[in-house]
DNA sequence: AATGAATGAGACTTCATTCAT
DNA sequence: GATGAATGAAGTCTCATTCAT
C-alpha cells in the first residue's frame, strides 16, 4: 500500500515486500549508526543480505530507501498507537494510559525517532509531504484522545498544542537521552511528565467539575 | 575564544575572526537551504565571498565549518538568554518574561535550530561533546531561573524536567512550524505555552501561597 | 600470490590479476617517463585502459600501484634469475654465466630498476619492508651461487660483499647509462666487469689450486 | 658562481648567498626525511627560518631549491675529494688513501647521496645536465687518481670502469645501509672493498713488477 | 531475478605561486 | 627586502547508478 509510491522492476509483489523489509531493517541499522548520508548503497545492500544490483531492482534511488525507512517507522508507530487507544470508554485514566503507552513506545523506538529528526529533511518535496502527513495523523490521534477523554471542553487549538507537546516530549526522551536518561528512569520520566500534563489541565478540570455539579 | 579549537594557518587573530564570521554566515545560509551534507566546500567559500583556497586557510576540514556554525549558534543563544535573565528580582512574572524572551529568540533562530537538530550528530566525538555541553549550559540557565523565581520549592529533578520541556517547546515552534505556525501566531503560541506551564505549577503555587499566609 | 597484500573490491581473483597486470604495465610506462609523483591516478587508469573508478576497484590508494609495480619488477627479476641458476654443476664457468645472465637481465630492465631506485622510498613502512626483503632475497641468490661455485672457501661476509657489488654493478649499467653506455657496449661492459670480479678472487684461487695440489 | 644559474629578485649578492645557504640546509633536512615531492615550499621556508614570501625572493620555482641542493651536495663532495687527492707523489698507497677518504666521505654524506639518487631525475633537462656533469667530474677525479697512481698501464676504458665502480661502492654504503651496515663496520667495509679492488688489479701489478725488474 | 564489474561526475583538500602591504 | 594572506588548478578518492551476464 504505502510502499507502492516507489517503483520496482520486480513484478512479484510478495517478493518486493520481502526484499524491501530486509532493506528497511538493514538500512535502519546503518542509519542509526552513521546517518543516511554517511551510509552507502553498497552497505545497505550488504546489510540487507543481497547485492547492490539486487538493491536497485527494488528501488530507483538511494532516497527511496530513506523514504521506505521513514514510512516504515511511522507505520509502526501508527499501529502501536492505534492498538493502545480505546475510545469506547473515555476517561482521564484512559488518557493517561494512552500517553503512558506512547512514552513506552518512544522509548523502544528511540533511535528510529532520531533518524526521523535528522533525515526527513533530505527527502524530496513530494515524499516529504507524504511522511509529514503521516506524522500529522499521529498527532491527530493524540489530539482526538485528549478531546475525547477530557471531562471538560478544550479548544481545538489548545488540544492541538497539548498533543504536540506530548508528541515531542516522547521524542525528547530519545533525542536528549544523554541528559534525561542520566537523571530519570523511564518510569520516573513518564510519571513526572504525566503529572505535569495533568496539572496543567487542573483549573479546567475544576471548572469542568463545577459544570458537572 | 570559542573558535580557538579550530586551527587556522592564518596568524592574524583579528582577520581569522572576520573571515570565520563570513564563513559562518555563508554556511548557515547554505545549510538552511540544503543541509550540511548537500552543501559543498566550494559553495561555502563562494557564499562567504572568498576562494576555496582561502576557506582552507581558516579551517582544516569541512567538519570544522559545521563546528564553527554550531558553536556560533549556541553562542548567540547564550548571549541573548543571558541578557534576558535578571536574577536580582526573582518572581513568577520574571520567570514568565524569561520564557517569553526565549520563545521570541527561538522564533528568530528557527532555521539555526533546525540545523542543530539535523547536523550535530555529524560532528566527531570531541567537538560533539563540546557543543552538547553548551546546550546543557543553556538548559541549566533555564533551570536556574525556574528554581530561583518559583515562590515554592521544586525538586532538582522536576526543575530539570521543566527546563527541558521549555527548551524543546521553543525548538518545536521552529521545527514543527509547518504545523504550528498554521494554527498559532507567535504570540498565541507563547501565551498558551506559558499558560500551561504556569498551570502545571498551580497546586504547588497554592501550597506556596498557603505557606506565605 | 604476491599481490594479495593489496585489497580489491572485486571478488573474481582471475579478473583481479588481469586488471592489475594491465595496471602495472600502464603504470610502469608512465613512471619511466615522469616518475611516480608526477603521474596522476587518472593517467594510470587511462594508460591501463579503464576508468578511474575501475582503477580504484582494484586498489585502495595510489601507493598501492607503486607497491604492485615494485613487487612485479622484483618478481620478474627473481624468476629470470632463478631460471639462470643451476647449482647442480657448480664451477667458476657456471658462476660467470650466472653473472652474465644477470647483467643481460639488468640491461633489459634498466628503466624498471631506475624506478625502484627512485620510488621505493615512497612506500609506507610495511610495504617497503616487504619489497626490500625481496631485494635481499635476490642478493641472497647471488651470494649462494658465489659460495657454491667458488673452488675455495670464502667468508660469509666477503661472499655477501661480492654479491652486493655484482648486484649494483648490474643496476649501474642502467642508472648510469648516460655515461657507461657511451663508453661500453653491453658485451664489453659485461666482459670487463666479470674480468675484474674474477681477478679479485685470483689469489684465493691460487691458494685453492695449491690446496688441490 | 654556480648558484648564479638561478634568478633572484634580491640584488645584494652576499645576502643571496646567505639566504640560499639557509635554504639549502633547511631543504636537505626535509628532503632526507620525506623527499622532494612530499616537502612543501612552506615547510622549506619555515625550516630555513624565513617566510614563504622571502623564499620566493631568492628562487623562482620549487625545482630551483632542488637544484641548489644537488649543486651544493656535489660541491661539497668535490671540495673534500680534491683536498684528499695528492698527485705529487703517486703510489698505490696513495690510491688506497684516496679511496679510503672517499668512502669515509660517503659515510658522512649518506643521506645526501640518497637524495641525489632519488631526486635528480626530477630536475628539468638543463639543470639535470649541469648536475650530471658535476657528477662526471667527480668520477673523472677518481679516474685520474687511478691512472696516475697505478704502477702499470691501464686502458682508459678500464680506468673509467674502476672509477665508476668505486664511485657507486661508496654510494652503496649509504643507500644499502639497512643491509650492509648490519654486516660490516665502516672500517671493515672499506678494508674489504679496497682489498678486492687491489686484488682485481693483481695480475697487472705482477706484470708491472716484472717491468720494473 | 540476481549479480557485481564498470563508470565518471564530483567531493574534499593541498600547495606552488603571487602580490599588496 | 620581508611578510603572509589569497588564489585556483589539480590531485586523490568515493559512490550512486547502470547494464551485461
Amino acid at each position: 500500500m504505502t510502499q507502492n509510491q516507489i517503483l520496482s522492476s520486480v513484478k512479484n509483489a510478495e517478493l518486493v515486500e520481502i526484499r524491501r523489509n530486509q532493506m528497511i531493517k538493514g538500512a535502519i541499522t546503518l542509519f542509526k549508526e552513521k546517518g543516511f548520508h554517511r551510509t552507502t548503497t553498497r552497505e545497505i545492500a550488504k546489510e540487507s543480505g543481497f547485492s547492490i544490483g539486487t538493491l536497485y531492482e527494488y528501488i530507483r534511488t538511494k532516497e527511496d530507501v530513506l523514504f521506505l525507512v521513514c514510512d516504515a517507522i511511522y507505520e509502526q508507530v501508527h499501529e502501536r498507537l492505534e492498538a493502545a487507544i480505546d475510545l469506547e470508554n473515555p476517561s482521564v485514566t484512559n488518557l493517561e494510559k494512552v500517553i503512558e503507552s506512547y512514552f513506552y513506545l518512544m522509548d523502544e523506538m528511540q533511535e528510529e525517532v532520531v533518524i526521523m529528526y535528522q533525515e526527513v529533511k533530505s527527502l524530496k518535496k513530494d515524499t516529504k509531504e507524504y511522511v509529514l502527513q503521516k506524522e500529522r495523523d499521529m498527532v491527530g490521534m493524540l489530539e482526538k484522545v485528549i478531546v475525547t477523554c477530557l471531562p471538560h471542553e478544550i479548544s481545538k487549538q489548545d488540544a492541538e498544542l497539548m498533543a504536540n507537546n506530548i508528541f515531542i516530549q516522547g521524542h525528547m526522551w530519545g533525542f536528549r537521552r544523554w541528559v534525561l536518561q542520566k537523571q530519570f528512569t523511564l518510569k520516573e520520566y513518564i510519571d513526572r511528565q504525566i503529572h505535569y500534563l495533568m496539572e496543567s489541565l487542573a483549573i479546567d478540570r475544576t471548572i469542568a467539575k463545577d459544570k458537572e455539579a
